[in-house]
RNA sequence: GUGAGUGUAGCUCAGUUGGUUAGAGUCCCGGAUUGUGAUUCCGGUGGUCGUGGGUUCGAUUCCCAUCACUCACCCCA
């Protein structure tokens, strides 16, 4: 046992067994994304270790301690993506696709982060992206939120999750804001735990957040961000929410949500459930107009937002993901040459019309083979054995409900079963 | 990185106040059913009790270390 092999911590294997529920997600995404024009973009899980350190925010934890960061064998250091946004926006300006141009993007693969695993967060997970380029408007803010929302219903999930909403302003009004908060917050330094005070270099906006009741105590007599928010910054945020007042999303405004990156600005947002434990927040996303420029690219607004297919896939009904389930249709059960190479020619021409075939592999006595028929899932076992090969028949046992089994002339098997599924 | 909990068959779990052959269900294989699955009945395969060390006449059980998993903190999707 210890000796085996063992998955990296964090990464998981995914077994044929949950892979239907992701497959399932999957599609729903797809066909979501496609109502609204996204299109799909692939880009490479590694980058160079600069792209990440700069859009993210050397300081962040993402940054600090959670990157696999290697050095490539020309001395190039080299990371596994820890997000997917950097890397989009590197492949969009690398290929000319953001230089005054309006572009929905969507694209779906692995992250890479090194925290402790726990529920809904592993080292290796998977999002799906959605990034608008060249839109500075309130009203992709607001689509993306209705595209988000409109997943959740084809998931039937949408009772699961509620929206929270805030604006974090332009980069100069937080710079402002933060320095107030820091100078207030110095003044009552002995009154933080030791997190906060942590924080105050790092992080100061994530101190409003702390779930300490001595801290937030603290955190009332703080400074209100709503007070360094500027006209322009106001009137979008104000924008983002008529519309989704207008479309019927329901949110909340959390004046204490703080999104982790630095490239964040103005409006951001989460869809958060209670069902998942301490990892409730499903998908998350926010505007980040400085970034297209900051990594070299015409400067350009941009907004964009990450789904956590893990913390999704969990919160599915397994149920609904098994109906799309793909069990074969026939499996052929035979004994002996003859019949297996009968066989064997009728599931050909079977899947030729598209019918999902199983032929049984490997031999063995009847009652195996009928198993294995069972096993799979099959609708029909088409039986051939001695018996059938004398008279040029094939035994045809419907598995699902009781009913008498016949038999079919070889030369009228495969009309016979793909009428049955012809629709 | 910090803390707590859990490691017994492929899987889900009992159990041993420290005692000689470690149990059940499930899965797999065989038989009842020499050509028929799912149900039922019978039998069988399968375990260095996570790993290493210590205490003891004796450790799966107690102690220490270590590894893994789980949950939480932190952080985030």
């Amino acid at each position: 046992m210890s000796k085996h092999y063992q998955a990296i911590r964090g990464m998981n294997d995914i077994l044929p067994d949950t892979i239907e529920i992701w497959q399932y997600v999957e599609k729903r995404a797809k066909e979501t994304l496609d109502l609204y024009g996204y299109q799909e973009l692939r880009f490479p899980i590694v980058e160079k270790t600069e792209l990440f350190s700069r859009s993210i925010g050397e300081v962040t934890d993402i940054v600090e301690k959670e990157m696999y960061t290697f050095d490539d064998r020309n001395g190039d250091s080299l990371t596994l993506r820890p997000e997917g946004t950097a890397g989009c926006v590197r492949a969009g300006i690398q290929n000319g696709l953001l230089h005054n141009q309006v572009h929905r993007f969507w694209y779906s693969g692995p992250m890479f982060r090194h925290e402790r695993p726990q529920k809904g967060r592993y080292r290796q997970f998977h999002q799906i992206g959605v990034e608008a380029f060249g839109l500075a408007g309130p009203d992709i803010d607001a689509e993306l939120i209705l595209l988000s929302s409109r997943f959740w219903k084809a998931l039937s999930i949408h009772h699961k999750l509620s929206l929270e909403i805030n604006t974090i302003g332009s980069s100069e009004e937080r710079t402002l804001y933060k320095k107030a908060l820091m100078e207030y917050l110095q003044t009552r330094k002995n009154e933080l735990d030791e997190d906060s005070i942590r924080r105050l270099d790092t992080n100061p906006l994530r101190i409003l957040d702390s779930k300490s009741e001595a801290v937030q105590k603290v955190v009332a007599g703080a400074p209100r961000f709503d007070d360094y928010l500027g006209d322009e910054s106001r009137v979008h945020f104000r924008g983002v929410l008529s519309i989704l007042d207008t479309a019927g999303v329901k949110y909340s405004i959390n004046p204490r949500l703080v999104r982790g990156l630095d490239y964040y600005s103005r409006t951001v947002f989460e869809w958060t459930t209670d069902e998942l434990g301490a990892q409730g927040t499903v998908c998350a996303g926010g505007r980040y107009d400085m970034l297209v420029q900051q990594l070299g690219g015409k400067a350009a607004p941009a907004i964009g937002m990450a789904i956590g297919m893990e913390r999704l896939v969990a919160l599915c009904d397994d149920r609904a993901a098994r109906q799309t389930a793909m069990a074969p249709q026939v499996y052929v059960v035979s004994i002996g040459p003859e019949a297996e190479q009968t066989g064997l020619k009728i599931a050909e021409l079977l899947r030729e019309k598209c019918v999902r075939v199983v032929n049984h592999c490997g031999g063995g006595s009847m009652k195996q083979q009928m198993k294995q028929a069972d096993r799979r899932g099959a609708e029909y076992a088409l039986i051939l054995a001695q018996e059938e090969m004398g008279k040029d028949v094939v035994t045809v046992k419907m598995l699902r409900q009781k009913s008498e089994q016949q038999q079919v002339k070889i030369d009228q098997i495969v009309d016979f079963i793909s009428a049955i599924y012809s629709r």
